[in-house]
DNA sequence: AAAATATGTCAATATGGCTGACATAAATAT
DNA sequence: ATATTTATGTCAGCCATATTGACATATTTT
């Protein structure tokens, strides 16, 4: 077990370093990229459920929020059903730099599953799901389904 | 792929979750955690195989590290060989808090892979084996294999 | 009209990174 | 024997990202 703690470390220290490294030219963080991955996945997502999801405060996410919308990565529109709502949409240049960054990870994930076998996909998603919390994990996973198979973009 | 990607960062998310929430009680963090986790593991380890490793400067290893020197979770050996080398040791109580969040890690490891067939922690361990950068792999695998063969603490 | 909800904002604080500069002791090289 | 390099520590300041608490606004629900 200690073997997996400790590879779980390296792991994901590597795995966020690609895009680090990128979103440090954009004067960027590791905030505003998770940010950005989920609007982009998830068109019109609430603020609300993005708190949910990264498990922040709102001031946490305000900062990098607004940061990204200045600067023109993400907009907000009024919920049509509810007007207070701010709906959240990544803009074409906000889906570009999500993509080129989502490509880094992509990349590293498609070796390492190269180098193993043909299940090894299928298994790496089993194992990473069943490391997530019991509650919660039925909600990911909708989320994870519900993104994939989304029309796209609808702004 | 993008499943994956997303997997990872719930996982770990709620794998880094579970001490970090014994460790706000001791008025600890994510920091200490690692420094004292592969000071624990690697009895008498160097300063600069820390830094290697958590890949952080001596500046931000400095500060987390007194403070576990002074609450006596840590302690430094001179070199015997080389006597500018602080070699690094887990106290007893040092020890007895990384086990108890090595545990707490373990046991939702271990539930995870129970979920799964015979074959899932070897392919876990594969996955995230390749899923590290080429360079340093070998060097991780090395100090994860020393690790497990130590005769465990010489003090 | 009152209460609840979705969001935003202000202010203060903590953690854990960083850079740069400088200090000390000990080992190694010339 | 002196000079250089190495291992480590420390001071000072900066930045990013998180926190809590309080309060504001608009809108929906009761």
């Amino acid at each position: 077990m200690w073997d997996v703690i400790e590879l779980l470390f390296f792991a994901y220290r590597d795995f966020v370093g690609d895009p680090d490294h990128v979103l440090s030219k954009f004067g960027f963080g590791r905030a505003h990229h998770r940010v950005l991955h989920f609007v982009n996945r998830n068109p019109g997502m609430k603020v609300a459920d993005l708190l949910d999801i990264l498990k922040i405060t709102k001031q946490s996410l305000g900062r990098v929020l607004k940061q990204l919308i200045d600067q023109g990565y993400v907009e907000q529109k009024e919920g049509a059903s509810d007007r207070r709502q701010r709906l959240l949409y990544a803009t074409q240049k906000g889906a570009e730099l999500a993509l080129r960054l989502a490509q880094l990870q992509t990349t590293r994930i498609g070796q390492a599953l190269a180098e193993l076998g043909p299940g090894a996909h299928e298994a790496a998603r089993k194992f990473l799901t069943a490391m997530i919390d019991a509650e919660g994990r039925q909600q990911v996973l909708r989320l994870i389904d519900r993104a994939e198979r989304a029309p796209q973009p609808r702004r």
